[in-house]
DNA sequence: CCATCTTTGTGCACGCGTTCACAAAGACAT
DNA sequence: ATGTCTTTGTGAACGCGTGCACAAAGATGG
């Protein structure tokens, strides 16, 4: 999972639990696949396996919806796609702004998820002069200066960050500025925004991070102890890991029971 | 926060939660800008802010790893750097393969984000022979024929799956067998895989969409009940909605109270 | 050496999210 | 109509994560 919340205080909204909302665009995505192959209906444990979590607790992300089963039958697919698109407010039309037209600010204009989401690329914003005009994916890309001109234009609330991390707060703080109140961001920082604003971030390092942590730990329980130490070492002198300040040498101690951390002298 | 966590029956490994885990690249990342300013210790205080996060939520964070700071001053930066670089796996090198070279995969073939903290993009493969031997990012473009010798030369226990959704699982199926461990998904489609490989998923659309029903509900506040809800019927007559199977009129009910759920006729 | 002040490390309580397990509801056959 | 069988919807228990608040630890100054 690449995302990152934004501390919101647990806020449930209108009854339906944060965590409840973010699997929805899964089970929506589920149905819209059924809904293809003209199923009609299906159980929650059907829908559940497709969508790669617990029937339980589908079943109760649901029922936060509403009653939108038949006992004995399952759900109804048109009717269920209907309902949750409604809830996410997909039944709108969204226009969006990307703001950084480099690799991935030009992946993200092409990529196919948006438009039959209900989410239409309002306009691409890039800061270099060299790139106004160039068509990617179709749009042309616009300059950074009016950036706040097409905001208000067309009435465009949600936006994306693809820039440079040195410049994302600079581009957030123009387009909360501008009006938007929900951001999507690509770059590493951590932004601040004022309240109301919603952020999300996708990090696409930190997810390798987590994965490299997982992978260690596997590699750690095959080969045990010795094997494990021994790169530790190895690595360690080749980083050159820095002593702790008032490291007096004797009260360091590891996180289980009194096993010493490894300390690379 | 693009991330969808796998299920993972929260193992916490090694006594790490999993939530700190996730939290820990965030932590190295305000660490490293520290430590290139050359600023010996931070306070939890200010490292918290700068990661965006509460000051006791990082302690605590900190204490599973160990007792590293130091009372009355706060953390010695290179220290914890190091510390954390070595828990999440990252003084270790991390060869990569990038499966699926179309916009994203490029887009992520160049992230500077890797390189700069272990991992090293070890091949890029895609399954069009148009593409073959293309240098993308300074790295030629390989043939998915040879993902499996590739994987196995370089020992390679990291896959990311940028390729359009329909070949993803045979994809993952292959590197799987190939012998990766890890996977990160950028394509919209649940993976299955066997025990013992962990695989994490971003998904682009599914954080608009959970940025559109915020917003909506945003938008539903201020302008309150009439407005909304003629909104509501406008686009449910042009999204042609269709009614439940065996609707019978009668015991439908929304989820707040008795008050009945949009139901267009 | 003692007092004071700063900051960590953590015990504790609380709330959200997950899961189990089952009663209620409806379909379907007889 | 009645009984059986399937599947939903949810009450309740549990566990994880978060945040408060404070005691312990160490630095610093006299």
């Amino acid at each position: 999972m690449a995302t990152g919340r934004t501390h919101r205080p647990a806020t449930r909204s209108r009854g339906i639990p944060e965590a409840t909302v973010a699997r929805l665009p899964l089970y929506l995505r589920a149905l819209t696949a059924l809904s293809e192959r003209s199923v009609p209906t299906v159980s929650s444990e059907e829908l559940a396996a497709a969508a790669g979590v617990n029937s339980a607790k589908l079943r109760k992300d649901f029922s936060y919806l509403g009653s939108y089963g038949t006992r004995g039958v399952g759900y109804d697919v048109e009717y269920l796609v209907y309902q949750i698109s409604r809830e996410l407010g997909l039944t709108q039309d969204w226009p969006v702004v990307i703001v950084g037209i480099g690799n991935l600010g030009a992946a993200l204009a092409g990529y196919g998820g948006f438009a039959s989401r209900g989410f239409r690329v309002a306009a691409l914003i890039d800061a270099d002069p060299a790139m106004t005009g160039k068509p990617v994916a179709g749009i042309p890309v616009q300059h950074s200066d009016d950036l706040e001109k097409i905001i208000e234009e067309d009435g465009v609330s949600i936006g994306v960050i693809a820039t440079p991390a040195g410049v994302a707060q600079q581009v957030c703080d123009r387009l909360v500025a501008a009006g938007v109140t929900s951001i999507l961001n690509f770059a590493p920082t951590v932004l601040s925004v004022p309240d109301g604003v919603d952020v999300r971030k996708v990090d696409l390092s930190i997810e390798l991070q987590i994965l490299a942590f997982h992978e260690q730990r596997k590699a750690g329980e095959e080969s045990n102890a010795e094997a494990d130490a021994a790169v530790d070492e190895e690595t360690a002198t080749a980083v050159a890991p820095p002593a702790p300040r008032g490291a007096t040498g004797g009260s360091r101690k590891g996180p289980d029971g009194d096993v010493p951390a490894v300390m690379p002298a």
